[in-house]
DNA sequence: AAGAGGCCCTGATAGC
DNA sequence: TGCTATCAGGGCCTCT
């Protein structure tokens, strides 16, 4: 589910509610997540003081004072709630992303925090939890990661430099966490259509004034996105908590066989698949 | 060594 | 009602 700007989104409610807090207690319910669990982990998570909750792409990084750190991806179904203590050994709901309720099934990680628990729910299992003693191993995971579009080095000529002697076309680049880290398949579509790109369009034949609009709506894109609460789709039944609505302003996901949202474009969004994932566009304005 | 394709997994929905 | 097939916001691994 989560791309950059719904991994923000957990990232700020994390800082608002746990920053500060020490862990005391972790529960493992289900180890065989994409990467397994080990077996320490709970022990060396244990009375650790959490000092700020970072985020770099869609990695949720969780800082202790000691220096160490705690990852957490969502792959494609992770949530992440976070439950009150209201008396002694009750915990309630107060705030959680994406769905109302706590699941029932597949909460496999629950971490203690004083008086508030955070859940790690996953059906899918293709998230993850990583603990990294320092930052020197916490570098080495994202050493292969491209830079995020907002940061400076997602620049004309990174990519003009990038681009050389590789033959792909420019959806599957910008779905490339080597190339670009944060966007995903909602994203990817979505900034393609902003600069009027065509999402099969080989990379390399693209002018400097197309990759200038790449650069330019990725960064727009994704921050309108996050001061919108990012995007909640297929999660819909209640609105109580932090459900983001950028889903309302998808112009193209999603909108298969409907109008351009261009006014006098006349076109219609079409759906193709590009490397096995669905592709949105608009069939006359992205060249 | 770049790039295509398979695969990890559960759940919701569509079609019969 | 119940079966089967398809699809889903990610990304790693293997093969060519």
């Amino acid at each position: 589910m989560p791309e950059l700007p719904e991994v923000e989104i957990v990232r700020k409610s994390l800082s608002k509610n746990i920053k500060g807090k020490v862990i005391t207690k972790v529960e493992v319910n289900n180890r065989n997540l994409r990467v397994k669990i080990e077996k320490k982990f709970e022990e060396k998570l244990k009375k650790k003081k959490i000092k700020k909750i970072d985020r770099f792409s869609k990695y949720i990084i969780i800082v202790f004072f000691d220096n160490s750190f705690c990852l957490i991806h969502l792959g494609m179904s992770g949530t992440i709630h976070l439950l009150k203590k209201k008396n002694k050994n009750k915990f309630t709901n107060t705030s959680f992303y994406h769905s109302p309720h706590l699941p029932k099934k597949h909460n496999h990680v629950e971490i203690e925090l004083q008086n508030i628990s955070l859940i790690y729910n996953d059906p899918r299992r293709f998230g993850y939890l990583l603990y990294f003693d320092n930052k020197k191993q916490l570098q080495k995971k994202f050493k292969s990661y491209g830079p995020e579009p907002f940061s400076k080095k997602f620049n004309l000529e990174y990519i003009l430099k990038y681009f050389q002697n590789k033959h792909k076309n420019i959806k599957n680049f910008l779905l490339d966490q080597k190339f670009v880290s944060g966007l995903g398949n909602i994203y990817a579509s979505e900034v393609l259509f902003e600069s009027k790109i065509y999402p099969l369009k080989s990379a390399s034949l693209l002018t400097n004034d197309q990759l200038k609009k790449i650069i330019k709506y990725s960064k727009k894109v994704l921050k309108r996105s996050i001061a919108k609460g990012g995007s909640s789709i297929r999660d819909f039944k209640n609105t109580t908590g932090d459900q983001g609505s950028f889903q309302k302003e998808f112009k193209v996901y999603n909108r298969e066989h409907l109008k351009c949202t261009r006014r006098s474009c006349g076109g219609i969004i079409k759906k193709i698949i590009i490397s096995n994932r669905s592709s949105f566009f608009c069939n006359i304005c992205q060249k």
